[in-house]
DNA sequence: GCCAACATACCGACTGGTTGGTATGTTTCG
DNA sequence: CGAAACATACCAACCAGTCGGTATGTTGGC
């Protein structure tokens, strides 16, 4: 066990590799790099991981801890109404479009778009990360199906998941304009959707 | 000029980027690589492209033509009203989804979230290709506001970027998945939205 | 009609730097 | 001490890009 407080080799490679991944993409990262932007040496990084794929999949499990623990301390699951905490789930996303674009794009998608093919073990990872968090929705989106009496022709979980694809998606319009807006516009386009799904009355525009 | 018929090597290298570069991304994908599915030699290679990422301008400028002239072809510009051209469009581009993940994800969808921020040419050539195809629905879109005496507070812009958005994002879920299923639940979750901005009482469900 | 001059398309061996990974110390801590 | 956690030196494979050369037109002057 390192020391604690001093972070260890490892989690300064994680960490770096969170960075540095989403800047560069994976391949053209090289494990050279990501020493130089962890401040430790090869000898560190290969003690510590067998493989740069193997790193690859460790980050992503990385990623899932550091944003499973953000998004469960975020207040929008405070509200009593279902719908309002999914809704408050699609604000809280688009608030962290803040920054550079790197800073606000998703690891595990920029990730499995490279490797889906050639490195199994990462996808799988990938495909966790983004699963997994959207099955976080679920619950909050069964109970405002419940809620509401509906009984649609679509669940929960693939609503979740839809939700993660206009995420990804986002991210890269960002990317390809080099900027937040046209990201920000499509999880507008998102939370009417969700609107308009739950609460169609309300949210009718006026003729 | 090339003997008509026989596909010259530039040709023949821009085809090969398009499978190899979806498949393996882009920075895996190496000069002899291509070269190889390609079937010439790297000589060929350096005459038609100054460097690899020159080719990767190309490949996305090609991208843009092949698929512009497929979505052209398309029978879903046929009906009078605008809104069924949108949705035959959403359908359009659901019925693409089949063998491959390589086969049916987007070239410059996969190149731009490795380039965007080292090699700025490869993003403005995927920003022109993703903006370019998106700016082909924005008529249809404004026909159908129009058309149902809409005034919304989004644009036909920002629609059609956000249809491009899930579209994307759905390849990111299946090649995490590693099939189409998710993607396709995804697609049908925009084709919802669509009928729900501009046909709110007919696709209200019953209580 | 003919040939020199030039242009285009392509070939493939070669190079110099880079890359993932290894082998072998050294230090730190219980 | 002894083992885990690093550090240093090194290597073989690989990779983008180069370069001298060939084959096949094309053009223009006489």
């Amino acid at each position: 066990m390192p020391r604690a407080g001093r972070k260890d080799a490892r989690s300064k490679l994680l960490d770096a590799a969170l960075t540095v991944i989403r800047t560069k993409g994976y391949s053209a990262t090289t494990v050279d790099e990501l020493c130089a932007a962890a401040g430790v040496t090869k000898g560190a990084f290969f003690h510590h991981f067998r493989s740069k794929d193997d790193l690859a999949v460790a980050a992503a499990d990385h990623w899932s801890q550091m944003t499973g623990a953000l998004f469960a301390a975020a207040p929008y699951h405070d509200p009593a109404d279902p719908l309002d905490r999914v809704l408050g789930y699609v604000d809280f996303r688009r608030a962290l479009l803040k920054g550079d674009v790197a800073g606000f794009t998703c690891l595990v998608g920029t990730m499995v778009q490279e490797a889906y093919e050639t490195v199994p073990a990462i996808r799988y990872a990938c495909d966790r990360s983004i699963s997994g968090h959207a099955a976080t929705l679920e619950a909050d989106i069964q109970a405002a199906i419940d809620s509401r009496g509906l009984s649609p022709d679509w669940t929960a979980q693939s609503l979740a998941l839809h939700m993660q694809a206009v995420l990804q998606g986002a991210f890269i319009l960002a990317k390809a304009k080099g900027g937040a807006a046209a990201a920000a516009d499509s999880i507008d386009h998102l939370r009417r959707y969700l609107e308009l799904l739950f609460r169609p009355d309300e949210s009718r525009q006026p003729d």
